[in-house]
DNA sequence: CATGTAAACGGAACGCGCTCCGCTTAGGAT
DNA sequence: ATCCTAAGCGGAGCGCGTTCCGTTTACATG
């Protein structure tokens, strides 16, 4: 709780400046005020005030840390989403490689849905109001679901249909799909699973 | 300019109490103000209070008839979506029924994405922060898309994948798309195209 | 026309995200 | 040890969405 994103040991090979000793004990001690108060009342109940009261610092300087709100959202969720990725990349299978990618297409849907069913309010949070995040975990995501889908589904353009699947899994549709419509999640992992089966030519290679 | 989302003609039947005279008059005014300010400087840059002062009404006014900022949003776009949808259930084909369901998914997207195309601001102001409406347009464009499915693809969960499908169209994402990454209204059209067809089973009816 | 009342009104006030800017300080250079 | 300066700091302040509540008003009723 108190080792969540630690991100430079001491300084990072002369690209950028150093970081200064009081500016990293003040990161620290943000993301452990934070973690503490959102484990305690959820994210929607902690404003940035609170946040700044809570690891005594000045607002400012919560915000020339984290940027903004959903920032500090995404550096929370870093652990849980640092995990997931390098499962995806270099895990065992079928999340990692070494299975048809079929497979491993329906592996991610599970595991990403799991990912979001445990961090659904942080995930909204730390999708910017309106518009979606650039350079966040998605852009890998997509690569990834585009390579896999290059591979199990030829015939279509695979970056349209990345973007296209993670749409349906993007933390407010999912949270639309759970509470809105009131879908079981086994229902969502099976919808997935039918619809990636179904673009890469059923579940065996039959149809 | 002036005639935009005249609810009730004078009062309807009996069950809701009867909307009072001056009540009618500053939804006018209202929706007029904001109608002119949105095409002169955008909604991006129309705060409510804008909308109030111009429109000559308190905010409180402004919030009781419209909910908040998104159902303002919504009611602005009334008269486009409307005619959409009048297109979908009773237009002529292909948006309008008289062609193979297949056909039909495709001039869906190809129609929608124009509206979204056209409005993208305010749809996006439309769709409140974080969750999905439940009540606005989406349900119905969802129930045509399942039946569509049901029809073209029965193979599989026809609703998931409406709303899979709904995903990629909404106003946020499609602002991605474009803007984020640089992807022309062309090659999303033919993306959905793509994804469609190879749910139903190819273009023609072959593969 | 007089009266009662539910609905509507307006704008002050609140909460919160975020910015701005004058002051402080870490830490390399001398 | 001292100095210099860029990085960091804090918190007042701003804009905006939204709510609250005391006052006003449309209109049904008698």
């Amino acid at each position: 709780m108190m080792e969540a994103v630690l991100e430079l040991p001491q300084f990072d090979s002369g690209q950028t400046p150093h970081e200064r000793a009081d500016a990293a004990r003040n990161r620290l001690r943000i993301l452990a005020a934070a973690t503490e108060l959102v484990e305690a009342r959820g994210i929607e109940h902690v404003s940035m005030d609170d946040v700044a009261r809570a690891a005594c610092v000045g607002t400012g300087t919560l915000y020339r840390r984290f940027g903004d709100r959903a920032g500090l959202a995404l550096a929370l969720l870093d652990q849980h989403t640092r995990e997931f990725q390098d499962a995806l990349i270099s895990g065992p299978p079928p999340l990692g490689p070494g299975v048809a990618a079929a497979e491993r297409l329906r592996a991610f849907g599970e595991g990403y849905l799991d990912l979001v069913e445990r961090h659904v309010e942080l995930l909204v949070v730390a999708e910017p109001p309106g518009r979606i995040v650039d350079g966040g975990p998605y852009s890998l995501y997509a690569t990834h679901l585009a390579l896999l889908l290059r591979e199990a589904a030829p015939q279509i353009d695979a970056e349209f249909t990345a973007q296209a699947l993670l749409a349906m899994l993007r933390p407010a549709q999912h949270l639309y799909s759970r509470r809105g419509l009131g879908w079981s999640l086994e229902r969502v992992r099976a919808g997935w699973c039918g619809l990636v089966d179904s673009l890469s030519g059923g579940p065996g290679e039959n149809r």
